[in-house]
RNA sequence: GGCCCCUUCAUCUAGCGGUUAGGAUUCCAGGUUUUCAUCCUGGCCACAGGAGUUCGAGUCUCCUAGGGGUCACCA
């Protein structure tokens, strides 16, 4: 049995990193048909906000992942972590410390300036005098003094510590309330996690949780670092290089499936493939072959697979979608072919209500460029004769239709194709650029594409 | 600064001692298209540097450089 936890503290909304390694928590659970856990790290009282809880679990909803059993929280847990730290002062393995908050800063102060490394100095481990008044202690549990600690990483491979690098850390502040290595090594085993996929940044967490583990005789889990994501120029990861909401993703008009498969590739991957469903991602995925380096954010490869995945999505789905971007759809009568063609051209859900817009709506300008470009010679003229010419046919329903009147016409007329096309697509865009005019037509209907040319002309004629 | 981790095209990556170092995104060119987009074809572009080990090294070892992480009564 494979069980698996994501563990965010609620101090704020969920960005792509964390996303990331959620993805990877849940695809081996549920690969492995384990359980994926949530819990709430939210020992610091002052730090927790309500929201934020609130948007993770959004966030989760959005893209599909789903938790086993309730959300465990933390704060809730307190008299566990009170069982286990009495437990360790009777058994000798953690002890008060009575230095004060100034004293440890004048120690630290002390240690920088003579270039050392900051760290507590043990002095009250063995501590059996008086304690001084007036002094709330911490509790300190009582680390390896020489040795190493070594585990075997997931990703990283085996990793030494020598043990010196690691003090005497407190376990529960003068206020009695436990930090945050004390508990997750406490939950991580309660919770019966098997393994633990994590950022990078915990790597260092790891030989100080480790110690719990072995004062509590708790059996630790296998481990997994997963390499940071860093921006494009391979620097940390900022809000400006995308380090965003999830949500945001969503509302810049990102597919989910678009966003997992861009975080999926990001440090992981199956030979040549690029592109994963979910199942796929569930039938492929292995800790294991994680990458051992970190990786950059790129903007360009997502907004491909979202355009591939955009295009591969029904238009009843997207008809759904488009109505949180502004455009409903939902009545159209060509509603197949108004996204058959557009979503072809859009690299997100945004383009594609403003390519759908484009089309919809009758031009109010006319791209200057285009009209000068466009309406050279008689275009007036034989955009007006066409526009006779679809009036006086019948039966036009389909793209092929309204082509056949365009080739007949201008092989009556002895023009090229593009005589007719551009100041048509003038007329009924406002630019030149956009899906072919039959299939544009035949979106519109005789009667609107007609309207769209006399107006045209009506207002090129007037500059 | 100490400790730990990392290093293949601009970016994501394949590679697990013998390859013309492969794919994808971006970019460029050509084709398809009345335009744009899509699509197809092709092209540009990489083993950080230096010593070893070996018949042979992107792959193993060491050193250097660069990048990152971490050193809280935060998580």
């Amino acid at each position: 049995m494979v069980v698996t936890r994501f563990a965010p503290s609620p101090t704020g909304y969920l960005h792509i990193g964390g996303l990331r390694t959620a993805l990877f928590s849940w695809l081996w659970a549920r690969k492995n048909s384990g359980k994926f856990l949530l819990r709430i790290e939210d020992t610091d009282l002052s730090r927790n906000k309500d929201e934020a809880l609130e948007a993770i679990i959004q966030a989760f909803d959005w893209v599909g992942l789903n938790y086993d059993g309730d959300v465990i929280y933390q704060s809730q847990r307190f008299d566990i972590y009170k069982k286990y730290i009495e437990q360790l002062l009777q058994e000798g393995k953690a002890y008060k410390c009575y230095m004060s908050k100034e004293e440890l800063d004048a120690l630290r102060a002390e240690q920088m300036a003579r270039k050392e490394r900051p760290r507590y100095d043990g002095r009250y481990r063995d501590f059996t005098g008086t304690p001084p008044e007036g002094v709330e202690p911490v509790i300190r549990i009582k680390a390896p003094l020489d040795g190493e600690i070594v585990f075997n990483d997931g990703i990283k491979g085996e990793i030494k510590i020598s043990a010196n690098e690691v003090d005497d850390f407190i376990i529960a502040r003068s206020d009695g309330t436990p930090t945050y290595n004390f508990v997750v090594a406490i939950d991580d085993a309660l919770m019966g996690l098997t393994d633990v996929i994590r950022g990078d940044d915990h790597l260092y967490n790891t030989p100080k949780q480790l110690v719990v583990y072995e004062a509590l005789g708790f059996t630790p889990p296998k481990f997994y670092h997963v390499p940071m994501i860093n921006n494009e120029q391979g620097k940390k990861l900022s809000k400006r290089d995308g380090a965003l909401d999830v949500m945001e993703y969503k509302n810049m008009g990102f597919l989910p499936e678009a966003l997992l498969n861009f975080l999926v590739r990001l440090g992981w991957s199956r030979g040549d493939q690029e592109i994963f469903s979910i199942d796929e991602m569930l039938e492929y995925f292995d800790p294991a072959n994680i990458n051992k380096s970190a990786s950059s954010y790129n903007l360009d490869k997502l907004l491909w697979l979202n355009g591939h995945y955009i295009n591969n999505t029904t238009n009843e789905r997207l008809a759904q979608l488009l109505k949180d971007f502004g455009v409903d759809i939902s009545e159209h009568d060509r509603l197949e072919m108004l996204l058959d063609v557009t979503k072809i051209r859009s690299k997100t859900l945004v383009e594609l209500a403003e390519q759908i817009n484009m089309i919809i709506t009758a031009p109010t300008e006319y791209d200057a460029k285009a009209v000068k470009k466009a309406f050279k010679g008689n275009a007036s003229e034989i955009i007006t004769n066409f526009a006779k010419k679809l009036q006086e046919s019948s039966n036009l329903h389909l793209p092929t239709d309204y082509h056949k009147v365009m080739e007949e016409f201008v092989k009556d007329n002895e023009i090229g194709f593009g005589k007719l096309g551009q100041p048509l697509r003038v007329a009924l865009l406002g630019k030149m650029t956009g899906p072919g005019m039959d299939e544009v037509m035949a979106i519109l209907g005789v009667d609107e594409t007609v309207n769209r040319i006399q107006k045209c002309i009506k207002s090129i004629s007037q500059n």
